[in-house]
DNA sequence: CCCTAATCGATAAAATTTTACCCTTTAAAG
DNA sequence: CTTTAAAGGGTAAAATTTTATCGATTAGGG
C-alpha cells in the first residue's frame, strides 16, 4: 500500500515531465513517452503511476491533469509548509534566494546564523537572524521544517537545538550524519554522495572505452 | 565483482566517519561501530566492506588507513580531476567557492556564463568567462568533468555544447533530465528529489503520532 | 464496421539489495 | 592456559525493485 522510495525518488521527474507537456498543450501522457522523455522504462512508470491508483486510457495514456495532482498530493506539495534555514554562508545564502521551492510547497521564511557580523546582513528577501531568536520563531511561526548549512563540525549541535524546538523535519546539507530522536525525520542531501556516483560510473565508462580501443587493436 | 551503487552511495559517508575515527587517534574500527555511527546494519556495512575484498581482524575490526584508501580508491577520489562549472548563478557561485570538494579529488578551474554582465566579475577566486571561450579551455586544459547550474531551460543546449567539447562527465543540477550520447555520464543532483523523500517521511511521521494519539484516545 | 497497432494492467519472473544464520577467529580477562 | 565474548566471513534466505509476458482495451484508418 505504501508507495516504495524508489518510486517516490521519481515522482518529482515525472511532475516536472507532466508540466511540460502540459504548456505544450497536451492532455493526456503515456507511460511510453514519460519513460523516454526521462531515459527510463515504460514498465516502471506504468508501476510507478499504478501505485497511485490512478488509471490510464489505452493508446491514449494518463490524464496530465488528474496525474499531476495526486502526485503533487502524495508528495505533500499541494500545501505550502513553512521552512527556515540554518546556517548563512554560501549554501545557505544560495538555497534562500533560490525561488524555485515555491512548486515544492515548500517556503523558506528565515535564514539563521550564529555569526554576529552575518546578523542583520541581507540575503535575498531576508535579513539574517540570531540563534538566540530561533526558539521564539519557530514556537510563534509554528515551523516544521529546518534546512541546516552549517559546516559539518557545527550541525549535530544545531540540530539538538532544532529538535528542542520542536522540528520535525531537517533537511541537512552538512556533511555530517546527524543523530534525532525516533519522531523527527532527517534528509541528508549530500553533494558527495551525488559526486561519488558520477566518479564510479565515468570510471567506468572510461574503463569500457579502454576495452573497445584494446578490442579494436586485436581485430 | 563491480560494487552495487548502493554501497558506492554510502561510501562518502564511511569516510566520513573513518576520518573522524582517525582524527580521534584510532587505528581500527568495526563494522557495528561504523553501522552505530550511520544508523545503518552491522552487516550491511560488513558486506559492503567486503566488496573491497579489505579483510577485518575479528575482535578488532578494520584497520582505517587501508579501508580508507581502498574506498578512496574506488571512488577514484585519489587523484584529482579538474571539473568546470557553466553556470554563474547562485548555486554556480555557492558550488564555485565551496572548498570542500577537494576531498573528492575535484577541482573547480574555472567558472562560465553566458550572461554580459557577469563576464569578468569575480566569484570566489575565480573570474567568469565567456561561453565563446568554452570549448578551446576545455581542450587546451583536458577537462573531463562539467558541473551544469544554469536553469532548466538552458540547460540541454548547455549540455549540448559541452559533450561537443568533448565533456565526459557532466554533474547536472538543473532541474532538467539532459539527453547525452552513450559515451558520456551524466549524474543529477536534484534538491526536488532529495525534499520528495523528506515530505514523504515526514508526512508518514505525523501520521504515525496521529495515529498514536487516536489510540490513546481509544484506551 | 472491422482491422491494426498502441497502450494499459495484472501477474509472474528476474535481478538486486538487505538481512539472517552459523561458524571461525582472536583479544582480553581470569 | 582456558574461557568468554566481540567481531569477521561465507552462505542462504528474505525483501525489495525492476523487468518480462500476455491478454484486454480502444482510437483511428481503411
Amino acid at each position: 500500500m505504501s508507495i516504495p522510495i524508489p518510486t517516490i525518488k521519481r515522482f518529482p521527474s515525472y511532475l516536472r515531465i507532466l508540466n511540460q507537456a502540459k504548456e505544450m498543450g497536451k492532455t493526456y501522457i503515456s507511460a511510453t513517452n514519460l519513460a523516454e522523455e526521462l531515459g527510463l522504462n515504460p514498465i516502471q512508470v506504468r508501476k510507478d503511476i499504478s501505485s497511485t491508483g490512478i488509471e490510464g486510457k489505452p493508446k491514449i495514456g494518463f490524464d496530465i491533469e488528474e496525474l499531476t495532482q495526486y502526485i503533487t498530493h502524495v508528495l505533500g506539495w499541494d500545501n505550502t509548509t513553512d521552512a527556515l534555514i540554518v546556517g548563512a554562508g554560501n549554501l545557505g545564502s544560495a538555497i534562500a534566494r533560490y525561488d524555485g521551492f515555491a512548486s515544492y510547497g515548500l517556503k523558506i521564511v528565515a535564514i539563521f546564523d550564529k555569526a554576529a557580523e552575518k546578523i542583520g546582513t541581507t540575503v535575498g528577501s531576508f535579513t539574517v537572524k540570531s540563534m538566540e531568536s530561533l526558539n521564539r520563531f519557530i514556537a510563534e511561526n509554528r515551523i516544521a521544517i529546518a534546512v541546516i548549512t552549517v559546516p559539518a563540525a557545527q550541525a549535530q549541535a544545531v540540530c539538538d537545538l532544532l529538535v528542542k524546538c520542536g522540528i520535525r523535519g531537517i533537511w541537512n546539507f552538512a556533511p555530517k550524519d546527524l543523530k534525532v530522536p525516533e519522531s523527527v525525520v532527517v534528509q541528508r542531501t549530500d553533494l558527495a554522495t551525488s559526486f561519488a556516483v558520477l566518479s564510479v560510473k565515468l570510471g567506468k565508462k572510461l574503463a569500457e572505452i579502454d576495452d573497445l580501443d584494446s578490442d579494436e587493436d586485436m581485430i
